[in-house]
DNA sequence: CGTATGCTCAAACGATCGTTTGAACTGGCC
DNA sequence: GGCCAGTTCAAACGATCGTTTGAGCATACG
């Protein structure tokens, strides 16, 4: 059905390559069969249309990103409260896994396209199907930080999306050094964004 | 010459707004002649090119912006060195007050496609045209943050980059309430981002 | 064996893209 | 008026786009 190598998942993953490097109008179905070495129709046949497509590339990654970060999230508040540093990690590990696992930080950037894009219909799909992800991390925000109003609350907590999101998707000038391992590099990333983001939101 | 309603300006702002709304590819030169007013022959009459178009959409607002970045950069740092605020504030307000100007918002939201791009020929352009000015306010806060290494102070600049970037584009759910003037707006906002920054930059 | 089902294929569809062309129009200057 | 450079115009160019079509192939089941 999904294996690894059905026409299915070969699309995906051409999509989720060319959809990052050309966008996605830029990357037309003829490459992107091309690429996959499949049937130009294929896409049509198993998809219904280019659209259809770009949700699933969404789908593939964002379901098991935001399970992973809703099962951290529950690991540290379990009993009582984690700190806040608990709660950045349960949310900012689990992207930065996805993006350093297989072609994982293709799909950082295709991400960030779709935020670039302000695409209303992309916006509510994202809104409809893991908003709710969101919103528990914001109320467990709201509960580590009870002497920021709402309005304050709000402010930092975008703010540090936006540094998350750049970072995340690579735009940044910080590459990894041939001297240092994809792990530790991954660790140095993990602690620089979650001391950052620390800083950025519980600051006086 | 280039009068407010002029042919080329008229393409212009046509060219900013669709650019914004529906990306470089998304906006054809058909639906841009059309808001414009102009004909469709006009954008390859007076730029050669949509690639070029696209170009002279940047210089228009970034030669502004750069201008008024690095004059308020001299302002603070003129006989001895600003503060960390003030150097900050010399970044992020030049940029704020474009962005509240005309239509300068729509002309952040096509900077942050372009970023979200990762296109190579337009990342060399503003590389080539305004890298000087990134490299002078960076020189500026290793001035100001001694304590902190190339590499930290690297990452720190990175991650507000996205920060600013993030909240100067629109993308956050941070809106303007109906009972607060434009500029109480952009005054409240400057303080978030330049409190949120100097948290990020300065944190232990 | 026959046939039904799921999938792949080459080919074509109409639409839309960026660009080019050559004629028409505009204003100022001799 | 007559000319000329600068600009605008409708029309067309070839290329490429997403999608559809119908024939052909494979495999599994009666």
């Amino acid at each position: 059905m999904n294996s690894p190598g059905s026409t299915k998942e070969r699309i995906l993953s051409a999509a989720e390559l060319l959809f990052a490097q050309r966008g996605f109008d830029g990357a037309s179905l003829r490459q992107l069969t091309t690429t996959a070495g499949v049937n130009l129709a294929a896409v049509n046949y198993h998809f219904g249309s280019k659209e259809k497509l770009v949700e699933q590339v969404f789908r593939r990654r964002l379901d098991a990103l935001n399970a992973h970060r809703l099962a951290e999230l529950a690991k540290v508040t379990g009993n009582e409260q984690g700190t806040l540093e608990e709660v950045l990690s349960a949310y900012i590990r689990p992207a930065l896994e996805l993006s350093h696992e297989g072609n994982g930080a293709l799909f950082m950037r295709v991400l960030a396209r779709a935020f670039a894009e302000h695409d209303d219909t992309l916006r509510q799909f994202l809104s409809e199907n893991y908003g709710h992800v969101m919103r528990q991390f914001t109320a467990e925000f709201a509960r580590l930080l009870p002497q920021l109003s709402k309005d304050e609350l709000y402010w930092r907590i975008d703010l540090v999306t936006g540094a998350l999101t750049h970072a995340m998707s690579g735009f940044g000038m910080i590459q990894r050094k041939r001297d240092v391992s994809e792990e530790a590099h991954r660790e140095q990333t993990a602690q620089h964004l979650t001391r950052f983001a620390v800083a950025g939101l519980s600051h006086p």
